[in-house]
DNA sequence: CGCAAAATTGACTGTACTCAATCGGAGTGG
DNA sequence: CCACTCCGATTGAGTACAGTCAATTTTGCG
């Protein structure tokens, strides 16, 4: 894991935060978040912290996508979120972690210590109202994966999955998925077998089209809408 | 729904809410949140708020069960958390409730105005910090439904919701179901007939015993953690 | 081009859902 | 006290769907 200094940090991220005060007092939250965390590159496929790790460091996602999961006894994996630009993760009430993170492209990372940022948090109102909502997004994302989790049928996960995506990024109705298909069935909590072959019917029946594997287009939007609510 | 001024609240919340900082500063955060509330009373079974409603409320369990839930178009309900005494439920970054909230058990309830306790975290560093650890919990506790709902198997999920229900309360190896088979059911997003015959085996291998319906012995934990986890 | 990994497709099996019947307990009234 | 009812819970039989294993096909990369 290659570490470097965050963007215009010259000292020690301590410093950084004990001078927060004595700077000048326009900068956003967001500005005083990213000047008290490290910048860190992880490549894809790498692990950024394992389940049971200490829960001292949170991180901030600047690019790239994080996911993060569990390995379960049986072998397979479950993808609890996946987490892009502008996200945190590693929150944890717990002195471990239950769950682990990793790389699923290549990553550009804000590493926070989580005493710094509550040190911050009380010396400014700014600074806990943002991690309240950084929290709160989190939940947010988690209820609605329980709720896709909780869907029965494979066809109905998968089209749910796909207006997700959309919503959540380019809203166009081409959308890139930046994970395998793998990736896509540990998230759902279905097979690959599964996933393929629902992206399969779907295709024959018109409602996507895709170019690459990693390329699709809706063609249908309503149509999986109506697969993904209700039937 | 039955509605009474909280308890040694005699005047309106705003006016609480802006007499803080006069009083007396040994107060605990949580001492604060409960006065700047109202106390309502919900019987079991009663809607406290469905989803589409506006988000300008939020509520502290006093007394009593309640669960979020959300109404599928198939008919199904899906639960989504239930919630107990101390904790806080209706957290909601959109301006709209995604989720509704039922009485499982007659409630105590302490509903506050959002915009209130805003006010309150912006005065008081202790307030926006219990704010967090309040959405935190909420974040592990959805974390945590998501990977019950992801595993395979009825009997995996029974067995994993009767160690989590043990977990959460009593410690013991006997458990109270506050709870009927179909909310076990719709916690799970499974049917009520594969709650019952994974409860049947469990009784008939000797890993639990119950007198009522409502009370569960569990006689092997560790049996029970075992097809929770592996297998 | 050629290899390795990812993705798709097919056949078979197991499991959970559905529908339906039965059981059990709590509450009511004769 | 017992019969009756109602509702939740359990049990059973048949079916649909997703998992598993295995064989191809496609893709991406050196």
């Amino acid at each position: 894991m290659m570490i470097q200094l965050a963007t215009g940090a010259t000292s020690p991220p301590s410093a950084i935060v004990l001078g927060l005060q004595e700077r000048r007092a326009s900068r956003t939250p967001k500005e005083l978040l990213n000047a008290a965390g490290f910048v860190i590159q992880v490549p894809k496929g790498e692990e950024i912290f394992a389940e049971g790790d200490s829960t001292v460091m949170f991180y901030k996602v600047s690019s790239g996508m994080v996911a993060t999961c569990k390995f379960l006894n049986d072998g397979r994996r479950q993808i609890a979120a996946f987490h892009t630009s502008g996200e945190v993760f590693g929150f944890d009430l717990e002195a471990n972690r239950q769950i682990g993170a990793e790389a699923v492209t290549d990553c550009t990372l804000i590493r926070y210590r989580r005493s710094n940022i509550e040190f911050m948090a009380q010396q400014d109102q700014s600074v806990s109202h943002q991690l309240l909502q950084y929290a709160m997004q989190n939940l947010a994302q988690a209820q609605s994966h329980a709720l896709l989790l909780a869907g029965h049928g494979a066809a109905r996960k998968v089209a749910a999955f796909l207006l997700a995506w959309k919503a959540r990024f380019n809203r166009q109705n081409v959308i890139y998925l930046t994970i395998s298909r793998q990736e896509i069935a540990d998230y759902l909590a279905l097979s690959v077998e599964a996933v393929s072959r629902s992206l399969s019917q779907f295709d024959r029946d018109g409602l996507i089209a895709s170019r690459n594997k990693r390329e699709v287009c809706l063609l249908k939007p309503e149509a999986l809408e109506k697969m993904a609510t209700s039937q």
